[in-house]
DNA sequence: AATGAATGAGAGTTCATTCAT
DNA sequence: TATGAATGAACTCTCATTCAT
């Protein structure tokens, strides 16, 4: 950290952030340049290194806060009590909802994180791993209640799950007429038909 | 200036693309340079030139490549007349295949494409839309013998199965050690599943 | 707006200028940056413009610090009715003892100088010639009176004390644990040697 | 090693060393700047890194061709079987010559080569060790001849030779005019005077 | 068909310096 | 008396591209 915690330091730093989001996305990482960042912040590029060291740390702290509530929200997720439909629904529309709302971030922690120094990139791997293994018990708990069928493999399926919730986001990232819970309705409807046992 | 359609000519352009594909796949249009194409090549850096008019040529004829003969395949599947549970069988097969063998192309095609000049983003986006096209159709065509349910709407059926398809692929290219035909089987389970009418 | 006489005010200017003579000794003028010497008086960066107008003024305040009292010093000597050789040794004393005590300052007098703007520099040079001056006239002096060698040329010899001086000058800034007196005696113990007429 | 061995690329990279020697010798390793050395070549600033892989390469040549034959040279003198007196003048003459012949890239290594990467310094450090234990042995075998007067001591003779051959050395190279034969006269006399027992 | 050499534009980064507070 | 924030110029380095050979 450079500045020490004003007040407007870490507004202006936030600021950073997102405005590396929204450029790292469009252009991806090595495709931007830091002279774009700081304009979409409205400072001067040599300004930007008051709040990030390198372009390098610019793209972990964007990758971070990407990935950061929607790690979180799993987690709440997958400790509640409620039933597998349940979980699932609540995983997919928290996933897809991120898109909207840190769109940019997550899109970049998606496809530029493995420019990241290996160190951060190992981190951020952690967090995505937990969100994965979490997905995954929560299937597994889904096949001892026999919710969900006993051929299914729970790591493919967790695993499938999250491609799924990322090749939407993109397109809702893109298209920002797309129909959110449209979208979050039919594709919970895909997985759970695909995941369940049939019960009708 | 560039070669009149030597055998040796063709087969070194051949090599370039195939080249390029691999160094785009591993670090990015922007982060890719050609020195290092060239290098996997056995060529030096301006030679390049000899077969390529510029980078962004470069990666207008991987994305080609890449796609190419995976969207032909989809033709003769649409074409063919069988079930609607072999079509999408194949259409799966046929992705994931088309990743392991010129897994490189492919891949860039998907995440680089965006950085082509516009004419030329705009030919393969044709192609690219061929094939979301033709599969919506079998899906559409499913609803009408009965094979898939009438609640499934086939334009997010058909652009689900892609983005699964692509979220593997990515996967299989990363991991040379996935059992290819594995991930195929749990792919069309879970599409059949989650898709068709249910009838056991 | 800089500082008037207050105390605290040249207490903290000449800390100022102890900690560059530090980062300047260390790094070299150019390899030092304004951030290295306020961190070591700490304060912060922009604080030290109170202090000095420029960082170049920061240098010539220290060059100057550097070999003032040793200046100073050798004036005394030369006007004092001692011997030849109670005067050489006592230059020599006085100038190894000067590295040792404001080791950085004179170390940054000597090499790095030459990056001051001219006027400063020639201001300085007058200093230093100053020194030569007094060192070749005691040469001189030593001549007639015929306790240096007739064959010895003052100016030459003035400028090899000098220069053997500053040689070792750096190695004991060098190395702190270098035995100053023994220094100071081999050096003398090698002039005397070379530069007297044998007695013995 | 960037070009291939080629006839004009090692006439080239051997002018860039020599550019690189008399702009660090002037301005010194910070205060010098690639875009100098470059025009000082006739070419532009980018190209320079064709034959240099960064800047703190070059000062890495830059030493080493100061360095290199000179202590060659003292290799042979050590080596041959003259009396003390004549390897003293030897080394002298060697020393200050090779400042008229390399002049910059011999003060580069003095002033400049705390600036390099460590592996490499190291590496030069042996180069300057081995000549200082060079000149020691042959204070010692002086000694052991009767020609050195046993209270010298032969470390501190061997740096108080370097010491002061590098202090003339620098007035050399900045001073085109002084007569190098007469510097070197006095100074081995002034050295013989100093360390030889009295024999007249 | 290929290469060595060079270029020029642009990138990331550093840093002395300013100034309102 | 001191600082946080910003600036702009300079610098090192990279790279797509050109072209004579």
């Amino acid at each position: 950290m450079l500045g020490n915690g004003t007040e407007k330091y870490s507004k202006q730093r936030q600021a950073a952030i997102r405005a590396a989001a929204s450029v790292f996305a469009e252009k991806g990482f090595h495709g931007s340049c830091t002279k774009d960042i700081a304009e979409l912040m409205g400072i001067k590029q040599g300004s930007l290194y008051y709040y990030f060291k390198s372009k390098e740390e610019a793209l972990g702290e964007v990758c971070l806060y990407g990935i950061q509530d929607y790690v979180e929200h799993m987690a709440s997720i997958s400790d509640s009590d409620q039933s597998f439909e349940a979980k699932l629904i609540a995983t997919v529309t928290s996933h897809l909802t991120s898109y909207r709302e840190r769109n940019e971030a997550l899109k970049v922690y998606n496809d530029e994180r493995l420019y990241l120094p290996k160190a951060r990139r190992i981190k951020l791997k952690k967090l995505g791993s937990d969100y994965r293994q979490r997905l995954e018990r929560i299937f597994e708990a889904g096949k001892r209640t026999g919710a969900v069928r006993q051929s299914v493999d729970c790591h493919f399926a967790a695993q499938a799950v999250i491609g799924m919730c990322n090749a939407w986001g993109d397109l809702i990232v893109r298209d920002s007429e797309l129909d959110l819970f449209e979208v979050i309705q039919k594709c919970t409807d895909l997985l759970i038909n695909g995941f369940t046992t049939k019960t009708q």
